[in-house]
DNA sequence: TTACTTGCAAAAGTTTTGCGTAACA
DNA sequence: TGTTACGCAAAACTTTTGCAAGTAA
């Protein structure tokens, strides 16, 4: 039986090869706990409630490893800093609500299919996509 | 009749009341002339290729404003640095070339359609979108 | 043990801002 | 002639890095 705090992720950074040091266990299980897009500044925010010793260069190494190893992605939006997310096992696009800055992930695979086929038409294949639409509650 | 270096950047800037000074137009130029999507280190380097004493807090300012007032529009890549573009009159959404960094601009209604769609029955209005498709030529 | 990771502090890179001067309308 | 914008320099902010010490496997 493993630990109460077990996830996904560490038996991912296990099988790759990835030393679970402390540090790395607290950001893993606090990425995991993550249902938003948070940046830098705020992960290490809520990696140090929970252990308040393990420093902000930390959490930027931590995330630049992950994500060479494809297991979280690095997003961008309109506001210039490095938003994270557990890499999708299934992808997704966002909605960002303009007005809450909220961000809702859906899924269509009608705009996957029509994506493919367009890019195939360019002499291209796709290696990956982002799709961000930036919305406001209808009134 | 108008200088020769006159753009359509300009006169818009006109009808919204944007001075016209000596930068401004240098960068209003390099823009126009602009088929990519230059960072604002790179912008600046064009820019004082013409008139070297323009300053790159200036370019920057300059960015703002144009976004602000939406004659440009700020994209964000990977590489986390603003780009830009100019704000194109017809929407459009992007390939980029993971093999070579270019960017090249298409546009499908239907793709544009089925997004309306989609926002729609998560009781959303779109404001903007981004949909950015990273590829590599077939072989 | 031994290579990999961490904390700390300093550096590097990007963007913004305060202020006195210059110049557009 | 009165704002507004500019150049310059300094500050603010985000991210990376060098190094000595610590730690997982």
């Amino acid at each position: 039986m493993t630990k109460n705090s077990e996830t996904g992720l560490m038996q991912r950074c296990r099988d790759l090869g990835l030393r679970l040091t402390g540090p790395r266990r607290v950001i893993l299980q606090v990425l995991a706990a993550a249902d938003d897009h948070p940046d830098v500044e705020e992960l290490h925010r809520r990696v140090v409630a929970i252990e308040p010793r393990i420093n902000l260069a930390t959490v930027y190494r931590t995330m630049n490893t992950l994500a060479e190893h494809g297991l979280i992605e690095r997003l961008s939006f309109a506001d210039g800093r490095a938003r994270y997310e557990a890499a999708p096992q299934t992808h997704h696009d966002h909605f960002i609500n303009i007005e809450t800055g909220a961000v809702i992930e859906f899924r269509s695979d009608e705009i996957e299919r029509l994506q493919q086929k367009i890019a195939r038409d360019f002499g291209f294949d796709i290696v990956s996509h982002r799709l961000d639409i930036y919305v406001r509650p209808r009134r």
